[in-house]
RNA sequence: GCGGGCGUGGCGGAAUUGGUAGACGCGCCGGACUCAAAAUCCGGUUCUGGUGACAGAGUGUCGGUUCGAGUCCGACCGCCCGCACCA
């Protein structure tokens, strides 16, 4: 009997299932729908580990739903606008389309090697004009609706690019590719009002129960609510209030300094006249944009000539310092500082030797030998040192200030959210034009519906500085719909998290000549289930849940809440590993040597192996799923991808655990085409007698069966493949001489391929035509189990003296508390420890456990 | 810095969610087959002691709750992820 053929089996099922249009659907709403999600990729040019990891999965689910009778929409696209496509022009100077479009057709005949169940005649590609017209649409709608709005935020500039820079692309304070010191300017830029849905995205959280709690928490996070209070300051010798926000009103007692951002409207005023103060502005401004750079700075400040009256203690003034980490961007952009209960303000005060008053006692403290040292007292307590707070709790402390602020006019309690508006411009050519026209005399007019979509020139440059599409010759150049004068066109492209907002529901109705059809949207969404990255917990499902929200206020959708279920799966990790001249190198050049240390293939030189970590191409332990697809096929990579880790943790690669796929897939192979035994035909009746042995692998199909279904639903693949294995085990050991064995067997590897169809597709079906089908798996529905089968007959219950294991018994299922502890105490090993002695306490917990306290 | 997660044999992991820790796999050891090797097949494999039945220890560390803790609570240590213009 031939080998297995990998190549020409998994390229011959993948053209059958194409041929037969297996995977295509249509809305049916007599059918019940499911909708399988993976995170589309942005097309950098080949596939990695991490791609293969996260469409094994989705197509287990898609392969899965659809044998239980769903109709399963399972669609793939291309998140095809982005920086790396700027980056190619720049460096090898090809154009962002061309690229994009050669990585897209590669990417998708190596998707294709992997036998994913894809309806292709859905494929989107983000760039394509019939693709992003829609948003400019959207966009639009979102204008009108009050959803999108125009103001002035900060960026980080690169001088010497001409160009704004992303965080990612600022390293160490200077542009990554030009070296220079990255400054921050303000730029006008576009922003959808996300705020606006702030409660309610944070409300329905609770709600998305199929997603991990993890990610629920983090977005909780991100939205942050804090209840809190505005105080306005009077400042002294001048007719206007410094505003500030803050979460602990209560403490303002203890205050003794106010702060505020160097881009507060007041500094302006005084960096004119004080250079010190300017230089201290411009040293801020040339600080990262980044929260996590902001937040591990060194804390600064300046003190400026004014000072703000305290609202409550009549001619009590404290001083303003502008501070490099009170920001802009949240609360008001001021803040009052109360050092002795919060840290921060704190390390502030003994920095810049402020005073230090506490006002909120810990619960039992002696109030005149209380003291606050290096450490902020943040918790609870009765506050003192407070005039008409005296006494109160903390919460109480609040309500109250909260209360006379808005009697005397200085201020009220508020809500303010950590969560900003989503600043979508982004001054760059690849991405979705922003349909605006700049008009002198009417400001920014919208583009008409019937010009869009607003396209991107094809003849643009990147050896200059700058926005491709600013310095374009004539692009930007048109007269305004409004008034027909001379105009400029916005040369600002959208985020490309715009893109991945919605098209979720473009994949409802790819071919519409609309966004989507709304009766086609309605069918096929929520997305039932969702995988991808962690990495996108936050952004990327908050603006997708934002969007969602919008659309349906705008008339698209019904929904608010784009996806049901939820998995983020970890990352692919590998071993590292340097060679003698300390350079890292890719696992394909290093391999074990005689003595089983590692050493480099070229010249057998020592290699050292470093930790596992995240594959990536700066520490060259990365495998390419091209390589492995060639040497192993799909199903092996598929396989090994399923059944070293659970989905949600970090995998990690290995040349051994691939091959372990391997064997496994080839061991299954020969038992079915090169056994002696004799099968009976497909579809005979179970004969009356069955071996022991038999009969134990025929209750085992069907408690196989329910497991792995269970393991799949709640996504443990790598337990449903160690059931599957228990069970092929079980398959292997038969010799099918015993009574009904060779029925067993059939019985046994049909069901064992058809459980295995959703994770190694290919050879799966070449394994159930050589059984004698004539049937596509693809389009076979899921075995049906008996649960009385699958269920033992008895049990084994560990028997316990003071929580310690010293005997086993088997006994019936369900034997009640008598039995078992008449058993147990019958045991030879528990009467040797008990050694006559009586036991003073006994629990028995039937089928379960007995536990004799001695 | 803030937010989130993870930590179990030599390794990846399993444990019906408070009830026999180590399923399944990798590796290793022993055996069969072979002139030999590879492949394959069979057996063993948490650690310590014991020929053995067994006994002791054991789920990052320290403490707590409980008849019983990998699982619950508190403190700590280590590693990883996110922090708004990477996608």
């Amino acid at each position: 009997m031939a080998r297995y053929n990998v190549k020409e089996t998994e390229s011959r099922w993948q053209q059958r299932w194409s041929e037969a249009g297996c995977f295509e659907v249509e809305a049916d709403p007599g059918k019940p729908k499911y909708y399988v999600l993976e995170m589309f990729p942005y097309p950098s040019g080949r596939i990695h580990m991490g791609h293969v990891r996260n469409y094994t999965l989705g197509d287990v689910v898609a392969r899965y739903k659809k044998a239980k009778g769903f109709n399963v929409l399972h669609p793939m696209g291309w998140d095809a606008f982005g920086l790396p496509a700027e980056n190619a022009a720049i460096e090898r100077g090809v154009h962002p389309a061309g690229w994009t479009r050669e990585n897209i057709e590669a990417m998708r005949e190596q998707l294709r090697g992997m036998g994913l169940s894809y309806d292709w005649r859905r494929e989107v590609a983000t760039c394509d004009p019939s693709y992003y017209r829609h948003e400019q649409k959207m966009f639009l709608d979102f204008l009108k609706a009050g959803l999108a709005y125009r103001k002035e935020s900060w960026v980080n500039w690169d001088p010497v690019e001409n160009t704004v820079l992303a965080n990612e692309q600022v390293i160490d304070g200077r542009g990554w590719r030009s070296g220079a010191l990255v400054e921050k300017r303000k730029l006008s830029q576009w922003f959808l009002r996300i705020t606006h849905y702030a409660q309610d995205l944070l409300d329905a959280l609770e709600g998305l129960e199929r997603w991990p709690d993890k990610v629920r928490l983090m977005q909780h996070n991100w939205i942050g609510r804090s209840e809190g209070a505005r105080v306005r300051f009077e400042l002294v010798g001048r007719d206007d209030v410094l505003e500030i926000f803050t979460t602990r009103p209560d403490t303002l007692f203890g205050a003794s300094f106010c702060a505020v951002s160097a881009n507060h409207p007041l500094v302006a005023e005084f960096a004119e006249k004080d250079p010190a103060l300017a230089a201290f502005v411009a040293e801020c401004n040339r600080s990262s944009t980044s929260e996590a750079d902001i937040e591990t700075a060194e804390k600064k400040g300046y003190l400026t000539p004014l000072r703000v009256r305290h609202p409550f203690r009549d001619g009590v003034t404290l001083p303003v310092y502008v501070a490099n980490f009170v920001l802009m961007e949240y609360g008001t952009g001021a803040i009052f500082g109360c050092p002795a209960h919060d840290q921060r303000d704190l390390d502030f005060a003994r920095k810049y030797e402020l005073p230090v008053i506490p006002v909120v006692l810990p619960p039992k403290a002696d109030p005149a030998a209380f003291a606050v040292g290096d450490e902020a007292y943040v918790g609870p307590g009765t506050i003192y040192n407070s005039d008409f707070l005296d006494g109160m709790e903390v919460e109480a402390a609040k309500a109250a200030v909260a209360e006379r602020l808005t009697a005397i006019g200085r201020g009220e309690g508020t809500i303010t959210w950590r969560l900003r508006d989503w600043g979508v411009s982004r001054q760059r050519y690849w991405g979705c034009p922003i349909p605006i026209i700049h008009c002198e005399s009417c400001g920014p007019v919208p583009v008409p519906e019937d010009q869009l979509p607003v396209t991107l020139p094809q003849d643009v440059d990147f050896d200059s500085p700058g926005n491709p599409l600013d310095r374009h010759p004539s692009w930007k150049h048109t007269t305004c719909p409004s008034c027909g004068a001379d105009a400029r066109r916005e040369t600002d492209t959208f985020d490309t998290f715009f893109e991945s907002s919605w098209y979720f529901a473009r994949f409802a109705d790819a071919q519409a000549e609309t966004a989507f059809g709304r009766a086609e949207a309605d069918y096929w969404l929520p997305v039932d289930q969702y995988i991808g990255g962690v990495e996108h917990a936050v952004l990327h499902l908050l603006y997708s849940r934002f969007f969602t929200r919008a659309l349906r206020d705008c008339g698209y959708l019904g929904i608010a809440e784009p996806f049901a279920g939820l998995v983020t799966q970890g990352m692919v990790c590998h071993e590292t590993y340097k060679g003698p001249d300390g350079k890292w190198l890719y696992p394909s050049e290093v391999a074990k040597g005689d003595g089983g240390a590692t050493v480099t293939v070229d010249g057998g030189k020592p290699v050292t192996v470093g930790r596992v970590e995240k594959m990536s191409k700066s520490k060259r332990n990365t495998v390419d799923p091209a390589n492995i697809i060639d040497a192993y096929g799909a199903d092996t990579a598929r396989l090994f991808m399923l059944s070293d880790s659970p989905p949600e943790r970090d995998l990690e690669w290995t040349e051994a655990g691939v091959d372990g796929a391997w064997r496994y897939l080839n061991r299954l192979w020969r038992a079915i085409t090169e056994s002696d035994i004799a099968l009976p035909p497909p579809g005979t009746p179970k004969p009356t007698e069955l071996s022991p042995a038999a009969e134990q692998a025929w209750r085992a199909c069907h408690k196989t069966i329910l497991g792995v279904a269970d393991a799949i639903e709640r996504f443990r693949f790598n337990t449903a493949v160690a059931q599957i294995r228990e069970l092929t085990n079980l398959l292997f050991a038969l010799d099918g001489k015993g009574a009904g064995e060779a029925w067993v067997l059939r019985f046994g590897w049909e069901t064992a391929v058809r459980l295995l169809a959703p994770m190694m597709p290919h050879v799966a079906e070449e394994l159930w035509v050589r059984l004698g089908h004539t049937t596509m798996l693809a389009e076979t529905p899921w075995p049906d189990a008996d649960p009385a089968l699958a269920e033992d007959e008895t049990v084994t219950i560990a028997v316990q003296i003071n929580g310690k294991l010293r005997a086993t018994i088997e006994v019936a299922k369900d034997t009640g508390k008598d039995a078992l502890i008449e058993q147990a105490l019958g045991h030879p090993n528990v009467q040797k420890q008990l050694d006559g002695k009586q036991p003073r306490k006994v629990i028995a917990v039937p089928n379960k456990i007995v536990n004799l306290v001695a």
